[in-house]
DNA sequence: TGACTTATCGCACGACCGTTCGTATATTCA
DNA sequence: TGAATATACGAACGGTCGTGCGATAAGTCA
């Protein structure tokens, strides 16, 4: 791995970390510099314009998160607990990830550019809604297996699923409410329970 | 009322619209003092300080919501009826509010600011407890009333609830998903439904 | 109307923003 | 090792940020 290569990586790290606590627009070429001992346009180089350097980032998370999230559950056995893994590396990655000591960056960008138009807020739509179509895909898979009822929409799930962590986010980090975690729990459980399949 | 009270009203009016659109964070005084076509220092005036505007924000926005949500559904009969208004209020102020472009203020600056310290963080933080304290008070009163089960917890409806509005949010504004408001009633039903008395 | 208060303005400040450019230093590979 | 390339730097640019201040205009009320 070249040294250029390696700072960049050190760069995407740092902001990575740095947007998810403050959002894109609280991270800038100067503090990102500031924090890696190195010159705003040694650093700025590297990317050439702000909004590459966004872009980059968004990649960097996305392979994160699926790394983190959707590998390791992707080999479980089909239907509900590969679903239940996802959650449980969902719930994980939005709490324990030493990259983002703000929590879930996705969560924080997604509220922050929804409507900043360009093609940053593009490529987070397309990752975003890519994953919850891999959510629903997973549903009409547990569905097949017989697993979860006929008549469940596996896209109404997914949409809880989104609202169940999106609730988590909220409780913990902005009302500081620890219990959100068995909340998140007892949430999908119920989800879970009630998509069933009657024996 | 005064010069001053009507042009300051102006300002939060202005202030809040763009808030909901681009958060604190992308508001400025110099742009509200251009769309107000006054000047900078003259706006500046009427605060004192950005942070102080911003307070004063969250408190129109505060009034906003307790009398286009709360206050209309205050008065309707005791437990399930209530609840319901309240949903259909929150959905309404979270779709069709001119005052608010971007889509509900509150979970625009819930997001952005809930790893910022400050008395702007600690006066959302507040605002944001009470509604839910609100909320989980209403499914109490739901259980009394004999519409919900003993066994219902309050606060794990209210955060079930409030993760469904913020799905809304994400799905509407981020995905561009109208059938969202859809799947937001729909989930809503399923959590009346499985909350509900049996006879 | 005139005196007084309130509201608004123009101008300036220092700080930081993203970006450009020419130069210097490291790294890489023949 | 030496030449070629990749990486990093310092200085500067035009802008915008929040904020302070003294002067001026508008509003209010005896």
């Amino acid at each position: 791995m070249s040294k250029g290569l390696k700072t960049r990586s050190a760069i995407l790290s740092e902001a990575l970390s740095a947007a998810s606590v403050e959002g894109f627009q609280g991270i800038s070429i100067g503090m990102l510099a500031d924090r890696l001992k190195m010159s705003k346009s040694g650093l700025f180089a590297h990317f050439g314009s702000k909004e590459e350097l966004e872009k980059a980032v968004l990649e960097e998370a996305g392979q994160l998160f699926v790394s983190a999230v959707w590998e390791p559950a992707r080999h479980l056995p089909r239907g509900r607990p590969r679903l239940e893994g996802i959650f449980r590396n969902w719930l994980h990655w939005s709490l324990h990830k030493d990259e983002m000591p703000g929590g879930c960056v996705f969560m924080k960008l997604s509220s922050e550019i929804d409507d900043r138009p360009g093609p940053v807020r593009e490529k987070l739509a397309e990752m975003q809604g890519q994953w919850q179509a891999t959510l629903a895909r997973s549903v009409q898979i547990a569905i097949q297996e017989g697993h979860f009822r006929e008549d469940v929409d596996p896209r109404q799930f997914a949409y809880e699923m989104q609202g169940i962590l999106m609730a988590l986010k909220y409780y913990r980090r902005l009302l500081r409410d620890e219990t959100a975690i068995e909340r998140s729990e007892q949430a999908f459980a119920s989800l879970l329970e009630r998509s069933a399949a009657r024996h």
